[in-house]
DNA sequence: TATATATAAAATGTCGACATTTTTTGTTAT
DNA sequence: ATAACAAAAAATGTCGACATTTTATATATA
């Protein structure tokens, strides 16, 4: 038989995924109430691993806990919009300078890999699977910059403020891989910060802080066209 | 009747409270683990709201979980000390530098009432009262200046790593809150924080991640003492 | 029509029961 | 003794049931 060294994971892991995974791709709506009996029939689970999910991600701030009256997905503002980018940028241009500072050569080499494989995704068939596809890489690569800091504490930290983002960066996401300009704009900017990375340029930092930020002009104008504030 | 406008909480938070509470101040020993028998007759619950709360307290790093074996609490070592403090340090001199820019000027009354509290901080009969007069103070004082940064999701993730490091914090704490010396050099610190701060001095960032860095060689002494690698 | 009140329906939160898995204990054999 | 295995005990994780609370609906009142 196969499955025979599987430490057998339990439902409330599972419900944890799949509830992120449907918050985060917008299958529940911002502010939307999540019905036990909804949640039930869903995943084919029972109320316990399901709340035991569910309050994870009251935690991880994706979704929001009234007592006596259950679980809603968390609104989505431009205010948490502004507030979520601001931080992830400072964040992330704060642990650049520490990687310019404590990085070694197995750090540079993952950059460069990284580097290399973002710039040589190709065009595939499903848009979809484009879109997955360059984000994939997208995503490695700046974690491979993140990786130099040589701290475990801030990369988890890092990846918190990445996934309550996620729904955000999904909008523009959607809007940039499409778009042969944004998307020559992006490879550019990559291109400026690996030069400014492996140099150990000073200014990483404030070019990363800068990138980061460059989304949200976008992203306001999609959430104000929905017709949230 | 009293409580007219209670909202009534549910189970699960007060367990989250009581553990939180219990494993901070080492009444669960680092590693141990947390059998739901034990946990059943301590706060008197079923299982559902422990299980939550251990949830949740698996997402802030204070609980371990294994599938199928249950939970204990996250051991402490060496390695998580250095990587607690070093990212509480260099997220604090973050901050610090955001709030010199962004800081306004109810900011900096609220950081000029919570010095002046902190030092006036008086003599009390009970040791633990002092400790925690003190100490309710002294965190007080650093939100205060935090609070300039203008970033609530930056101010959750520094609350996140504060309760992290509690642990480890506290040993600290009744070292040198017992010590006239070490309170005074203390005093000293916050006295030239608090200058460079309202000067808006640029090194405010640099003086704040050494003073947080200040209490790691104490505590690495206290901890190889006990055994902890 | 609007507002308050009573009633019914639905949903949450918690417990106890139970199947499954892990751990301990006891037994036998090398 | 130590190791391998079997049996017993203990613990985890999940579900269904149920009391309590919230929400929706119907009815009465001004």
């Amino acid at each position: 038989m196969s499955n025979l060294e599987s430490p057998r994971e339990n439902l409330a892991k599972a419900a944890y995924q799949g509830l992120k995974q449907d918050i985060i791709q917008s299958h529940f709506e911002p502010g939307e109430k999540l019905l036990m009996s909804t949640l039930k029939t869903r995943y084919g689970l029972g109320v316990s691993p399901l709340r035991e999910a569910l309050s994870q991600l009251v935690v991880e701030r994706l979704v929001t806990a009234e007592s006596q009256r259950g679980f809603r997905v968390s609104p989505m503002s431009l205010a948490e919009l502004k507030d979520i980018y601001d931080a992830r940028a400072q964040l992330e241009g704060l642990i650049v300078e520490l990687a310019l500072a404590r990085g070694d050569d197995m750090w540079e080499a993952g950059v460069v890999a990284a580097h290399h494989a973002l710039a040589k995704v190709t065009q595939l068939d499903s848009v979809e699977d484009q879109l997955t596809h360059w984000d994939v890489r997208h995503q490695a690569f700046h974690r491979a910059v993140a990786a130099g800091c040589c701290s475990p504490q801030l990369l988890v930290v890092r990846q918190t403020l990445m996934d309550q983002a996620a729904r955000y960066r999904y909008l523009w996401l959607r809007q940039t891989v499409f778009s042969e300009q944004a998307l020559a704009v992006k490879q550019q900017e990559h291109q400026a910060l690996f030069d400014a990375i492996l140099a150990r340029d000073p200014q990483a930092g404030a070019m990363m802080r800068d990138h980061l930020l460059s989304p949200v002009a976008l992203i306001t104008g999609i959430l104000t066209e929905k017709g949230v504030r």
